[in-house]
DNA sequence: ATGAAAGCGCTAACAG
DNA sequence: CTGTTAGCGCTTTCAT
């Protein structure tokens, strides 16, 4: 392998100068930087990220932790952040926690949060305890629903809002029962099942309507074959629900294929809204409406916050909320004429 | 930040005693472990990997490579691989080359490649000599389609195979005319699509049908919206076209999403297979046909292989090719029954 | 403008 | 069983 001190001896200068003219830290001749560039490109030398980052405490990378590798949502968040942090010269790579409080808890370790500049954590294992008991120096921004410490960057979404305004249209519509799927009990910690349910349930109240805790259907795991099932069970159970919130396009996906299964048409029998705005959501059950979670503003602000961070900016911890925003598709009917 | 020499002194031992403890080294007396151990603990004390690589050049990290964060196929991939290097205690990233020959060369440079033990890439923008001129000790497998240097490890589909099989079913089920959505001129370096045009073209020759070539509707990129917006225009040139061979899931939901947008029914009017068996295939469309490119298979592999060279075994370059299979659903006919 | 010395935190190799 | 020495490849600091 080739190294610096190689690089500097076939230029016959030192390494220091080497170093120097690669991180263009000036002082350095126009004759001797050429020189060494072109030892540099003659022994194909490249630079040894690990030596640097021992010594100098930098590695240019930045890390995204999230819950599974397979989840749209976060592959479609990374390939947003990729090009972001490219552009300030960072280079992004994907972990996979495993949705676990140990697999959180791992990605957190001094050990590995010292392999990179900054992280990007989507916490939904850990909680408020774990997270406060946390402390590193290597800046983190953490995306995600449950309750933060103070101190702590946090970017989540306004799920409850975005809930309620897919509710909200459901109900305007003339929808009178409607089934959240994926839901929770909003009295549990606050997670991503249960602040889009205390968003259902917000819209009802609004409206006046009765939110039937019977229209809860739970659902682990959170994907498109468990909702399938559900959905078929609750309609055995319930044949007067007439729309469907799924709390993701994931389980929005899942529900109308089990609609499929009974022979029940989308919009006409049952409509359907999801969450996440997934690029597929567009193409797929004649458009699939879903609430946009501002997937590019969240993207825009992590990477402005770790940034800044990461250029050691100190200011007070930002706690930010995405805008949300109804994308109406196929799978939900026209509004009615009344509803202005 | 607290080293490993603070948690010898606190111990009363030297760095070394405190190295052979966390690496399991015996030739320690248990009573010294324990104290070791308790001292690691009360200090908090975490390993620095980066002092570790330098010195000892393991990371216990490999990497995958991708072209873009956002394809599912690759998300299922990694969620496979994952608790499969996990096992073997190493942990794995995901990195994205955004599909460039550029990107991908980055990803397989010298100083990248060193953060690894082990790299899976999966290439699509290297030549055959740009991958010839690599030459690094971290061992690297190859994932995709393309012609690779003997001395790689290499697992590939069988693509030709698997479209060749997609190809003769619809033909067997009553189809004249099928179109391939996201094909390639086979003539050109073997890629994704060429092979899998190259099947579609073989299928015809095999039973005596004609293999049209301008039923190959080439895309780029290779994504939903391109092949929505795709087929209908095919359509409106050539309205005889019944049936389609997509040669990827996405391209398949984008090509139904189109033929409904035109009115048609799926599989009535035109049948359609996909390609790749994504995890949501089963709950689009009504079940979209796809071909399974064994990616059990090759991520299993893939994992022996790197393992055995991360070990330091020496062996053949393997060359593999994951055995495929066709898994019919809702997008397809029943098979006529003439068929056997 | 350039270089020498020191050391980041760890572990291989050997000595005791 | 434990400790000493040396050094991985780089950058910080300070001297020239």
């Amino acid at each position: 392998m080739v190294t610096m001190s190689d690089v500097a001896s076939a230029a016959g200068v030192s390494v220091m100068t080497v170093s120097n003219v690669l991180n263009e830290r000036g002082r350095v001749s126009a004759q001797t930087r050429l020189r060494v560039l072109e030892k540099v490109k003659e022994t194909g030398y490249e630079i040894d990220l690990t030596a640097r980052r021992l010594r100098a405490g930098r590695t240019d990378t930045v890390a995204l932790v999230v819950p599974h590798f397979d989840h749209a949502y976060f592959g479609e968040l990374a390939a947003r952040l990729a090009p972001a942090f490219g552009a300030k010269g960072k280079h992004l790579v994907v972990e996979q926690s495993g949705a676990s409080r140990e697999g959180e808890l791992a990605a957190l370790s001094a050990a590995r949060l010292r392999m990179y500049d900054g992280v990007l954590l989507s916490a939904v294992g850990l909680s408020f305890e774990d997270l406060d008991r946390i402390s590193v120096r290597t800046p983190i921004v953490l995306l995600g629903e449950q309750r933060v410490p103070e101190r702590f960057d946090h970017i989540t979404m306004a799920n409850a809002e975005g809930a309620r305004l897919a509710t909200a249209r459901l109900l305007e519509s003339g929808a009178r029962r409607i089934a959240i799927v994926g839901g929770e009990e909003p009295s549990r910690a606050p997670s991503m099942a249960s602040q889009r349910t205390r968003g259902w349930e917000r819209a009802h109240v609004e409206l006046g309507a009765d939110a039937d805790r019977g229209l809860v259907v739970q659902l682990r795991p959170h994907d498109a074959p468990t909702a399938r099932d559900a959905i078929r069970k609750m309609l055995e159970r319930d044949e007067r629900v007439d729309a469907v919130f799924a709390v993701t396009d994931q389980v929005g996906i899942g529900v109308v294929a089990g609609l499929t299964d009974m022979g029940l048409r989308v919009p006409d029998d049952l409509q359907v809204i999801g969450f996440d705005d997934l690029a597929l959501a567009r193409h797929v059950a004649g458009g699939l409406s879903s609430v946009d979670p501002g997937s590019d503003w969240i993207a825009a602000q992590a990477v402005d916050i770790l940034e800044a961070r990461m250029a050691g900016a100190a200011f007070a911890p930002r706690h930010l909320v995405s805008p949300v925003r109804l994308v109406l598709r196929g799978t939900t009917k026209a509004a009615p004429a009344a509803r202005r």
